[in-house]
DNA sequence: GAGCCGTTTCGGTGGGCACCGAACCGTCCC
DNA sequence: GGGACGGTTCGGTGCCCACCGAAACGGCTC
């Protein structure tokens, strides 16, 4: 009887297995049905059901191309509230030496739909704040570093309507702030072109290569 | 089977009554268990039930004090991540007047945990920009028209893992964000003192004062 | 065309849980 | 003290829905 249909949303998260598909989709990629039918661990007609109601709950879209189906998370604003969320939700217990070293992964490094996150996102945030990049407030400074990585930053947001150009999110794992927004997206995608960053098996989970760490100290003096 | 137990949480939002009754508590007040039930429009037995879930599932807490009980919402991170979630949840059919002159108060001015949102919420957020207290990004820029208001703020944050000062929430009914963070909130409380903002009926709900209006617009210039 | 494969639809079954009324407990007031 | 009242606990009932297998529906390949 409220204002907004929050129970409608609650019911989809509330099961499951839809909560681990979308777990797997805050990676902001792509995915067919039948890998999330098989990171969920139900029968493909029971994942293909649970992706209905999702995307009929305006969480994710799909997209048909041949004979496979694919689907990601419907937009930034859906992986930030399931983000907030993870950060309010309680540990989980670690079951098993496969999922324990999975997580122990996660923890270091993955994306966050279109940012970096874990231990080295906040490394990187942290570097971002000495070298005058962002500010400790989460706004953008002095883009002229990354402008020399080759990250196109666009012009200064004209009203705060817009997205922001670098704000705040929550990670869960680290407990505290990291850099996300328009920059810190496209700054992710450049480090993924240079090679300086690279997945960690098909997951979210990522690693920063030996020239990431090189090239990163050089263009920001500190890492 | 995903690393925090996002199922969980949503299992408690999943349920109408419970999700009534936090979007009740979104104002940050403790709340009797009565009024939570006739909220919620469920037997008193039920809601005692449902409080329990919630508590014991970590989003809500609980204080006896004489033969009542109050509960809240344990932390401003909920408080957050239920304000995210109501973004991306599709918008109710209104049903009733009585509901749709409430919801019409709710978008003209709200608290949002501590402190203002809806379109009072972003009038202020505005002014606050074209004054320069804070930034467009939502960083604390010039805080001396606050102090010469009463407002009690904090010395700079010190790091990133902090709450920070001032930081952008979203507002689901003006679709953008508003400012909020530890001086917003404070800004609000020092509002409510002053009388220049007021409660609307018992809710969520307030309303600007005509001395508001003024003493804001002389303080900030616009608004 | 035939055959394969990824995906979806459809029945049927089982478990979880929201709900209420009645009983119980603690607090306040006359 | 007695009575009223707010809150919680406990059984019992009924509904919702997650799950699977079987079958149907594309699209791709040979």
């Amino acid at each position: 009887m409220g204002d907004t249909d929050l129970a409608a949303l609650g019911r989809l998260l509330a099961d499951s297995s839809r909560a681990t598909m979308c777990t797997v989709m805050l990676d902001g990629r792509f995915h067919t049905a039948g890998e999330l039918a098989r990171a969920a661990e139900v029968a493909p007609s029971t994942a293909s059901e649970h992706l209905t109601r999702l995307v009929s709950g305006g969480l994710v879209e799909g997209d048909r191309q041949g004979r496979h189906r694919y689907y990601r998370l419907a937009g930034a604003d859906v992986a930030a509230a399931l983000e907030s969320l993870a950060l309010v939700a309680p540990e989980r217990a670690v079951t098993g030496l496969r999922s324990s070293s999975a997580s122990a992964a996660l923890r270091r490094g993955r994306t966050c739909y279109d940012h970096l996150a874990g231990e080295l996102g906040v490394r990187l945030t942290d570097a971002l704040i000495r070298r005058n990049v962002i500010t400790d407030e989460f706004a953008l400074a002095d883009a002229a570093p990354l402008r020399e990585l080759g990250v196109a930053v666009p012009a200064p947001a004209d009203g705060a309507s817009r997205r922001p150009l670098v704000r705040g999110c929550v990670d869960w794992t680290e407990r505290r702030h990291h850099a996300a927004g328009v920059v810190p997206a496209a700054l992710a995608t450049r480090l993924f072109d240079l090679g300086w960053v690279a997945r960690v098996g098909s997951g979210r989970a990522v690693r920063l290569t030996g020239a990431g760490e090189a090239g990163l100290v050089g263009a920001l003096g500190s890492l």
